[in-house]
DNA sequence: CCATTGTTGAAACGTCTCTTTCAAAGTTAA
DNA sequence: TTAACTTTGAAAGAGACGTTTCAACAATGG
């Protein structure tokens, strides 16, 4: 079970800062959110051994390193076997290409946002590789025309 | 248009880093990449002028913050006016639970990804923001039962 | 009421970092 | 080859940074 940690005002600010600039320093960081330095580190650094604040990562720009392309692709598995689904989540996490994967209730049992070059770059993963694994039994793909918004910063 | 720029080798490995830990030194980073730390920053700085390193955010635990649960909505649109399109856009943009949104070719008209606490916390986003916006036609919600894969590393 | 526990802000420390400069090495074109 | 241009690595300095310590304060529970 995923303990939900008390958040006062204060924590909330720094969760929201840090979402939107890991870089800030904890200097700057403290006085933005209103405290002293050395009560903001120790803050900081509870959050971090909570498991709250996870990782600093950079974001590109996907057209800039040939993937601005979004595909959002419905699975089907072949069968719903133990076997099958975990063989299935193990390439799914080995594939680059795929941001994303959700396990679905309804008529599909995977939804998968896979970024690529363009249409004839999609046409091989689907093709050649999607396809080809033996657990998926179909698949349905949809081209995102835009990318209309993207974040990641959750509301706190 | 966007241009793409060119990168060697160690471009793309200093681009692979960064993504994966926003908060490397630049002296760490150097050797990492197998250069000298003049020479790292000199590219890490021209990579950011030419806007291919975007911002460094820090990630939370969905679940430690009450967004433990996704839901993929597919929506229409009740008319596809400039008017009526760009006030969408506008409302998508400005909802902190949406966290991103395609324009999709095929029977749907966008497709949005929304974060939640739970199921009662979506039916009150659906009913009384979604589907009361009055650009929305109609709209079909399927719930993520897990998130198999999430990431922000794009293969470089 | 007192005792205990946890949180706060200020100060100080040494460490590490960014950033620039400069000469050398490498690349390209004529 | 020569000349022009770009990229490289090492050195160095100033400054900022994270981290700890300490005393004061607040909250809590008996």
């Amino acid at each position: 079970m995923k303990s939900t940690v008390e958040l006062d005002s204060i924590d909330r600010r720094i969760l929201e800062a840090l979402q939107e600039n890991a870089l800030l320093s904890n200097a700057e960081l403290a006085d933005r959110v209103g405290s002293s330095a050395a009560s903001c580190w120790r803050r900081v650094r509870a959050l971090e051994v909570a498991g709250v604040l996870g990782p600093a990562v950079r974001l590109l720009d996907p057209a800039a390193v040939d993937r601005g392309v979004n595909v959002l692709c419905n699975v089907r598995m072949r069968s719903h076997s133990r076997e099958s689904i975990g063989q299935f989540e193990i390439f799914v996490r080995g594939r680059p290409e795929i941001m994303e994967c959700y396990s679905m209730s309804g008529e599909w049992d995977y939804l998968l946002r896979i970024v690529v070059a363009d249409v004839a770059d999609y046409e091989h993963f689907l093709m050649r590789v999607l396809l080809e694994h033996p657990s998926v039994g179909g698949a349905a793909s949809h081209f995102a025309l835009s990318q209309t918004k993207y974040t990641t910063k959750l509301p706190v």
